[in-house]
DNA sequence: TCTGGGGTCCTAGGACCC
DNA sequence: TCTGGGGTCCTAGGACCC
């Protein structure tokens, strides 16, 4: 048996556990320079806000329903999600986790009445963190999250719903319609009802040869998973296998040393998580776009792959040839709206064999440690590159709540 | 004025080799 | 004019996730 542990409205809700006073009230959490909504609290989904639609959309919806507007807080969420995982591993031998605030327990063989397991987790990561937690529980990964949809669905089952016969899957899987299926996206979705697959059910029903046919050997899998066949494996976290980051500017920018500056930043936090993992890169992808909602002017997109002479994790070799790739897919008189780097083709750096001829110079080695300790230190952006020496940019962050789990100087006071 | 960011996996088709 | 067959590697693109 799979449990599937889901936090409710993560963002909403980490923000909630320090201002308890937004109890019962619509949030929403939005994106870098505050641009479109990514959370959103039950409050603010039953007034009809929309998950991605832009902030300047819903100021009417905002003001109206008095909804409560918060710019995002990664690290805050980040620390959160930390403290989640850590109370959920104790519950299992071997945890996978999904995402930012979900995390798959395999719960195979424990001799527990698994419903009270859901609940006495549920309560422990309510009490100890202040998060509102769903469980799921299934003999498969894939009946896991239709179980937990379920437990989030039906108040009465206080958040924990555990499929465990015949009939309880049969019944699920009828309820849940074919588009809030894992794994099926808009596209499967769209030729599934065409084909007459309407529920979760119908689909379990088709034969497994046009499901391949359709959906490639991962359909193949996700059905016989939701047939309670457990075929879909936990993912033990190993090291990812590519580091990105990405960003939407404040506005627009058109000039070469502009994009130069964020490109060299974004290098730098890549890289730094690329060491962190103790992985060098061979490839790097470099983008760049301009505004694609802008009717006034043609969009531009373009992205360049650069092969490495030599696999690195130094920040300075990597922003050279960043800035290489840059230079070969800039074009003047654009106005850019949003550019990115991508880490790829990462390989183990103590494993690695040095070549003959071309290497990372072994000097930035010593160097790059010493960088990021002081950045881990001192705040993240101690130590840069000349390169970045004017930052020209600044994230609209008009709503940003404190920093309560990680800056002494954000601690909530208490006052008795 | 204002539209996110960071990941994973699979496949078809081309290049290249013998 | 005729013009194989099989293997591997690589990559772009498409699909999906939260």
């Amino acid at each position: 048996m799979y449990a599937l542990a889901d936090c409710n409205n993560f963002y909403a809700s980490c923000e909630r556990v320090f201002n308890p006073t937004l109890n019962g009230k619509p949030i929403v959490v939005l994106s870098n320079n505050d641009g479109c909504v990514i959370a959103r609290s039950n409050e603010a989904k039953a007034v009809g806000i929309k998950m991605g639609a832009p902030a300047f959309q819903i100021e009417r919806l905002i003001r109206t329903h008095d909804v409560q507007v918060f710019s995002s807080n990664f690290v805050l969420y980040g620390d959160m999600s930390r403290r989640v995982m850590n109370i959920l591993a104790s519950y299992t031998p071997s945890h996978e986790i999904y995402s930012i605030d979900e995390c798959f327990l395999d719960l195979s063989g424990m001799r527990v009445d698994l419903r009270e397991y859901g609940l006495k987790m549920r309560r422990q990561v309510g009490r100890w963190t202040g998060i509102p937690l769903s469980v799921g529980i299934a003999p498969t990964k894939a009946l896991a999250k239709v179980a937990n949809r379920i437990a989030k669905k039906y108040p009465e089952l206080q958040g924990v719903h555990v499929i465990d016969s015949e009939e309880k899957r049969v019944k699920a899987l009828k309820w849940l319609p074919i588009e809030d299926v894992w794994g099926i996206g808009r596209r499967y979705a769209r030729k599934l009802r065409a084909m007459g697959v309407n529920t979760a059910y119908d689909f379990t029903l088709l034969p497994e040869s046009l499901v391949r046919s359709v959906m490639t050997v991962v359909g193949g899998n996700l059905q016989r998973d939701m047939l309670g066949i457990p075929t879909l494996e936990m993912e033990i976290a190993e090291k990812k296998q590519s580091i990105a980051t990405t960003r939407s500017f404040d506005r627009d920018y058109n000039r070469l040393e502009e994009l130069h500056e964020r490109i060299a930043t974004f290098v730098m936090t890549s890289a730094e998580k690329l060491r962190q993992q103790q992985s060098m890169c061979r490839r790097m992808v470099v983008f760049i776009e301009t505004n694609r909602f802008n009717d006034k002017e043609e969009f531009y997109a373009n992205s360049v792959l650069l092969k490495l002479p030599f696999p690195t994790s130094s920040s300075l070799e990597l922003v050279g040839f960043a800035i290489e790739g840059l230079k070969s897919i800039y074009r003047e008189h654009k106005h850019y709206k949003r550019a990115g780097v991508i880490l790829l083709d990462l390989v183990d750096a103590n494993a690695y064999q040095p070549s003959l001829f071309f290497n990372s110079d072994p000097k930035h080695k010593k160097l790059m440690e010493t960088i990021d300790n002081l950045n881990r230190k001192h705040g993240k952006t101690m130590v840069r590159l000349a390169s970045q020496d004017e930052l020209t940019h600044k994230m609209r962050r008009l709503h940003l709540s404190r920093a309560y789990t990680s800056s002494f100087n954000e601690l909530i006071e208490i006052h008795l």
